[in-house]
DNA sequence: GAGGCGATTGGCT
DNA sequence: GCCAATCGCCTCG
């Protein structure tokens, strides 16, 4: 499949599908383990109040990177989906430049430098640099999966607006979790 | 133009 | 488990 028909569907469509996808900036980086999905009419949701400066990237179409400070502190990346919604990428399994990322991060376990969005994002260099890039273009790369792995489902994490909707979706059993999924 | 807040993280209790 | 760090964005006046 095309990466533009990839995500040219709704958030909540493709954030499953991403786990096991290989994401790497500057062939550093590693396969997708855990994801979030975002929808213009969710109010969790950056798009949910229309187009602002900040997200004008979820406006900019299917393919492309938004990517925000969180907590005027972290970085976080979503890929752009269908109509203003968006997946955040939440984990990843380091598997590529692991010195590099451990550098980053000042930290030599593996299971700590991926396991949370601001965490990969030090770990792989995303700053705001990036935000409205294409997906596929460099440094950044993403080779789907090829073959899906089996997916947990839960809450997503830290939101205050809509926390129950089940739009958080893991790789089941993955060591390389931002947290543990809800025990079902 | 000022003030509050957040899709987080890491350190301390 | 609790809480501070830190700042761009958004809302209100």
């Amino acid at each position: 499949m095309q990466l533009s028909a990839f995500f040219d569907r709704d958030a909540a469509l493709v954030a499953p599908d991403l786990l096991g996808c290989e994401l790497l900036v500057d062939g550093v980086g590693g396969q997708i383990v855990e994801t979030e999905a975002y929808h213009p009419d969710d109010p969790a949701s950056h798009s949910f109040a229309g187009p602002t400066p900040r997200n004008r990237s979820m406006f900019a179409g299917p393919g492309r990177v938004y990517v925000y400070r969180s907590y005027g502190i972290h970085w976080c990346i979503n890929f752009v989906c269908r109509n203003a919604s968006a997946v955040l990428i939440r984990a990843l399994e380091p598997t590529q430049g692991l010195e590099v990322m451990r550098r980053r991060r000042g930290l030599t376990d593996p299971r700590s430098l991926c396991s949370g969005p601001g965490k990969l994002c030090a770990a792989l260099g995303v700053t705001g640099t990036l935000d409205g890039h294409p997906i596929d273009v460099p440094p950044l790369s993403l080779h789907l999966a090829a073959r899906a792995p089996a997916l947990a489902i839960g809450p997503r994490i830290g939101i205050t607006k809509a926390p129950d909707t089940p739009w958080r979706f893991g790789v089941q059993g993955s060591r390389f979790l931002s947290k543990p999924f809800p025990k079902g």
